[in-house]
DNA sequence: AAAATATTTGACCATTTGGTCAGGTTATAT
DNA sequence: ATATAACCTGACCAAATGGTCAAATATTTT
C-alpha cells in the first residue's frame, strides 16, 4: 500500500536495506546462537531458529542460505569474542597478572555469552567437524605461545613447575566454561537459583585463587 | 532350517534367550553411548545407532521401543560409574589422600569412559530435560556432603579457604571430564596424536598435583 | 513333536526436515 | 516517475526420520 509507504517516510523511521540486512542478520546470528546451543548442529532445527528469531523460516535461508552455513557463521562470530578474551593473557609478564586477568576475562565471556560457549562445546565434543582447521591453526598457534609463556615462568621460579603447562591451560579453559556450559547444573547445585551477579563475582575471585594457589602463588 | 538347528545345537553355542537379550541390548547400549555422545539426543537417528550395533533399526526398537527411552537407559548405565567414582571421595579422612583419590578416579573414567562423559555434558548443556530429577535429588544430595567434608577441612586448617566449596568441586569436574568431553582437542594440540596411557598417566598427576596446591596442600 | 513364547527383519507409513521458488512488497538509483 | 535491485514469505517438495507391523525364524515348554 502507498498509504503505509508514505506513513513511514513521514515518521523518518523507513530503514535503509544496509541497516535491514545488518538488522536481520544479527536478529539471526542471536537467535540460532541460543537454538544452537541447545540442541547442537544437527539437532537444530530452521524452524526453531526462524520461531526464535521471529522471523519466517525462508528469512532464514535468504540470509544465510543453509543451516550449516548458519552454523558457521555463528561459531565464527563466537571466535571473535574468544580471541580477544584470549588477547588479555599476553598483555602481562607477570604470572599473577597474566593469570588474574585472563581467567577474569574467560569467566566474563562465560558471564556474558553462555551460549556461545555451548556451541563451541557442542561442536568439539561432536569432533570438531567444522572447526577442525581454526583448532589446528590459529587455536594451536596461540596455544604454543601461552605454553611457553608458561614455560619461561616455570624457569624463571616465578611458578612452580606443573610438568605439561598445557596442563594447566585446559584447567583454566574447563573451570571457566563450566559456569556457562553447565550453567543448568550450577544453578541446582545453587538451590535451584541464578547465581546473582553479585555471586557471580565472588565465584570469579575463588577460581582466580584457586588457579594462582595451583601454580604456587599466593593469592 | 533345521540343519542350522542341529549344528548350533550339536556344537553346543546356542544362545539362550536370555543370553540373547542381555548381550544385544549390551550392543545396542554401547552402540548407542557413541552416537549420542556425537550427536545429542535430538541429531542421533535410531538408523546411527543401529548401523553402530550391525543390527537392524527394529531390533533396536524391539528392545527399547523409543529413541528416548534407549537414551535413559544410556544415562542411567552411566550414572552407575559416575556414583562409584563419587563413592572415592568419601573414602578417606585426610583432603590429601580424599583429593588425590577422587581426581585419580575422575581421570581414569574419563579414560575409559569418555562417550558416557559426553552423553552427560551433551544432557547438561541442553538443559538437563531428562536428568532434572537426578540432579536435583542424588546429586545435589552427594554435593551437599562432598561441601561438608570441604568446610570441615577448611574448619580445622586442613586446606585453605577456599570460599564456596563449590568452586572447588567444579574445578575437579571440569578439568578431569576435560579430558573424555574434549578429547578431540586435547588431541589436535598434542599435535594430532591421541595421548598414549602413560602420557595420560603424567597428565594424570598433574591434574592432581594443581588440585593440591590449589588448595594450599603441598604435593 | 507340537504348542507357546521370544527374536528377527523387511516393508511400510505419517510426520518432520532442509531447502526451493514464484510472486509480491519495499527501497533506491536514474 | 519509473526501472532496478533487494527484501519478504506462503506454498511446495524430495528426502529422512521415528516408529509399526506382520510374517519368518529360533528357542523353550509341555
Amino acid at each position: 500500500m502507498d498509504n503505509k509507504k508514505v506513513l513511514v517516510r513521514a515518521r523518518g523511521i523507513t530503514r535503509s536495506k544496509e541497516r535491514i540486512r545488518e538488522e536481520n542478520e544479527l536478529i539471526i546470528l542471536i537467535a540460532a546462537e541460543k537454538v544452537f546451543a541447545k540442541h547442537g548442529l544437527k539437532g537444530s532445527t530452521t524452524k526453531q531458529i526462524a520461531d526464535m528469531a521471529k522471523l519466517p523460516k525462508s528469512n532464514i535461508h535468504y540470509y544465510f542460505h543453509t543451516k550449516l552455513n548458519l552454523y558457521r557463521c555463528v561459531l565464527e562470530s563466537i571466535l571473535v569474542d574468544w580471541m580477544r578474551a584470549a588477547d588479555t593473557f599476553n598483555k602481562f609478564d607477570e604470572p599473577r597478572e597474566a593469570l588474574k586477568y585472563y581467567v577474569g576475562a574467560k569467566m566474563n565471556l562465560s558471564r556474558t555469552r553462555p551460549f556461545g560457549s555451548k556451541v563451541w562445546a557442542n561442536e568439539i565434543i561432536s569432533g570438531a567437524p567444522e572447526m577442525e582447521e581454526v583448532l589446528s591453526s590459529r587455536l594451536k598457534q596461540w596455544v604454543d605461545t601461552c605454553v611457553s609463556s608458561i614455560n619461561r615462568w616455570v624457569e624463571l621460579k616465578k611458578i612452580v613447575n606443573v610438568g605439561d603447562a598445557h596442563t594447566l591451560l585446559y584447567m583454566i579453559w574447563a573451570t571457566t566454561q563450566h559456569y556457562a556450559d553447565f550453567d543448568y547444573q550450577v544453578m541446582i547445585l545453587n538451590n535451584g537459583k541464578e547465581l546473582t551477579d553479585s555471586e557471580f563475582e565472588e565465584k570469579k575471585q575463588q577460581v582466580i585463587d584457586l588457579v594462582l594457589r595451583s601454580v604456587g602463588l599466593n593469592p
